[in-house]
DNA sequence: GATCATT
DNA sequence: AATGATCAACGCGGC
DNA sequence: GCCGCG
């Protein structure tokens, strides 16, 4: 049911627009011909399908090496973030030059789940209208064994941003507290994103109760401020701390990957050093994060490395149990 | 993020 | 009512 | 076979 899995649509025509009808010549893009390169796809910046190419084309070597060997989901919105915009999660008969398709024995009951892990297939990607690129905490050799978890922290947005900027220093905190080493992005959203490299040693159930634990155990010091529990009326006044992004088949927006939003904003790692000058989880964009790249002098995830171990030692730092299968 | 299912 | 789990594009015309 | 429509 496509109209269940799209985000409001606006009305779009509006008397002489002839809705990017436009024949405006193609232009290739890493080997992919762009079909009407000139449309605008996002009102507030001007920003056209051809300069999210280029962006894509640009970040490449950024965003792949969190791509690849992942399932893929897109956000596509092929009349630009203010038309129709939907989520796909399977290849079906949508023809991406470059994609793989992932074996069927990861959802055989659907068409097969995508990989993208060349420039081509990125660009491709936004040839048929992809903005977002939204990833599983694990990849397809093991997929049952996630290989990092994350902090989805999602604002009452009410709040002024010195709020997730604490939030966020504190999560850091309790990590430290417990010897995981973690790494920060901007959403690209209102928030931003822990995420805490694992070995693959635990299943998604373990890892699930171990980050909804250590939510539960910074709410319990917060609970002013913190909320692990969702629902709108819950974290009036608060944060959320969405530990269900570390479910089975959950996904998350991939770092370096676009936000289909106004300004269209990127969610974009940062060292932790950073974080105190944040302006806000929608800084960087399309338009403008290229000048940040141009003059970073290393990663800053430099240090990743997915060996970290969930011990019954931070359980019972934590206060909880593991679950005792996985 | 929206809807469904379970309680 | 509330929360956690689950799901997420397609072929196509017009009744 | 169900309904909207780029
Ligand atoms: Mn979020
Ligand atoms: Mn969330």
């Amino acid at each position: 049911m496509a109209a269940e899995a799209t985000r409001s649509a606006k009305p779009r025509s509006r008397g002489g627009r002839s809705a990017g009808k436009r024949s405006t010549g193609r232009i290739d893009v890493a080997e992919v011909s762009v079909s009407s390169p000139e449309r605008v796809i996002d009102s507030q910046s001007g920003l056209h399908k051809i300069d999210l190419a280029r962006f894509y084309c640009r970040v490449a070597d950024w965003i792949l090496p969190g791509l690849d060997n992942r399932p893929v989901s897109l956000l596509r919105a092929p009349e630009g973030i203010e038309g129709e915009q939907f989520f796909q999660k399977h290849a079906g008969r949508l023809a991406i030059p470059d994609i793989k398709h992932l074996d069927q024995s990861l959802d055989p009951a659907h068409p097969p789940l995508m990989e993208i892990d060349t420039q081509k297939a990125l660009v491709g990607a936004v040839q048929m209208g992809a903005v977002e690129f939204h990833t599983w905490g694990a990849t397809t050799d093991r997929i049952e064994r996630p290989d990092h978890l994350v902090f989805d922290l999602d604002p009452d947005p009410e709040l002024p941003w010195q709020r997730m900027l604490d939030a966020t220093a504190f999560l850091l905190d309790i990590l430290d507290e417990l010897r995981l080493d973690a790494f920060l992005k901007t959403s690209g959203g209102k928030g931003m994103h822990i995420v805490v490299p694992l070995g693959r040693f635990h299943g998604w159930e373990r890892v699930k109760a171990f980050a909804h634990a250590v939510s539960e155990f910074a709410c319990r010091r917060q609970p002013d401020r913190l909320t692990a529990t969702m629902g709108p009326k819950n974290r009036v006044g608060k944060i959320f701390i969405d530990y269900l992004r570390n479910q089975r088949g959950a996904s998350t927006v991939a770092a370096y990957s676009a936000r289909a939003r106004p300004g269209l904003p990127v969610s974009v790692p940062i060292h932790r050093d950073e974080l105190g000058q944040l302006k806000a989880a929608s800084q960087w964009t399309v338009g403008n994060l290229g000048e940040r790249l141009d003059t970073l002098n290393s990663d800053p995830w430099s240090g990743y490395a997915n060996r970290q171990r969930i011990t019954a030692s931070m359980w019972r730092t934590i206060g909880a149990k593991p679950p005792e299968e996985d």
